[in-house]
DNA sequence: TGTTTTTTTAAAGTTATTTTTAAATATAAT
DNA sequence: ATTATATTTAAAAATAACTTTAAAAAAACA
């Protein structure tokens, strides 16, 4: 299997465009870790681990690494994009709590086969799905039983 | 069953609020016609038909509605609001197509079955969901069998 | 009717995210 | 080396989706 950098890399080469240090700095530290985060979180990160990579190539390369297939954009309602991992990581959907916004992954096999079933009824030809279910996770939840927020 | 006038006229009486023309005039318009809609889109379709609402009280209004029961905000990985009837209408799921933007609405009830059971399994409670599927619809998808977009 | 409260309007303001710009720098090709 | 192409940067600008404002209009109340 290809490595993160081989994949971005050829992505690069097939478009021309250079895997200069500061795709090498992002692409790093988008996967020393496995959550989902935001382009301001990211410029955040760097800046705390004193490398140096401007704005404007932060969302170029964000907008790369997800044409490239290795990050997928994902959105919970709020105004700006997420991003998760897509390399290494096997597809998931998502609880969201209304109360504390975390983010509980979850997997479900036969959630997917019925959805396949859904496309060919409709003749659609998937491409990607997205599933969310917002609520209150167990500690919110138990909060939430005596008093309201 | 209540029509949605006595709905929405019973919500606002409950928060002290009036039942005015503009806000007839929105509601009547939002649910002449069963589609997923966007508040600036809703602004130019009173535009066309010669009713003249501005802008704050649409979003005012709308929020009402939602307030109300008589919509829901949905959301497709845009950046602003879409709503859709939550009054007379079944709880449904969105396959929605890449290439024309079309909307198809299906309900399957073992989706919703299963979705439970992952609820149960991280005790977490469900208040809503939304599922959508991306990818080509029948007629776009036989297009892009040839050629390309 | 006169007074108070609510609502509407158009326009300006806000906010947060993202994109563009123009100059400086780096890389690749000839 | 010279030329062309691509990239980065910081700052400014753009975008988009609302929201606020202040004045005017409408409705409810006394």
């Amino acid at each position: 299997m290809l490595s993160k950098e081989d994949i971005f890399k050829k992505y690069l080469a097939s478009k021309n465009l250079k895997f200069t240090t500061e795709r090498q700095v992002i692409l790093d530290r988008v996967f020393a870790d496995h959550k989902h985060f935001e382009a301001d979180e990211l410029l955040v990160d760097l800046r705390l681990n004193d490398l140096k990579v401007s704005k404007a190539t932060i969302y170029r390369t964000l907008a790369l690494l997800v044409q490239s297939g290795l990050l997928r954009e994902v959105i919970y309602g709020e105004r700006h994009a997420h991003y998760e991992h897509v390399y290494g990581h096997e597809h998931h959907d998502h609880l969201v709590c209304n109360n504390c916004d975390k983010i509980i992954e979850f997997t479900e096999h036969r959630i997917e086969k019925l959805q396949e079933e859904v496309c060919k009824k409709y003749k659609f030809k998937a491409e990607s799905h997205r599933l969310q279910i917002q609520g209150l996770c167990e500690n919110c939840s138990k909060k939430n039983n005596c008093a309201v927020k």
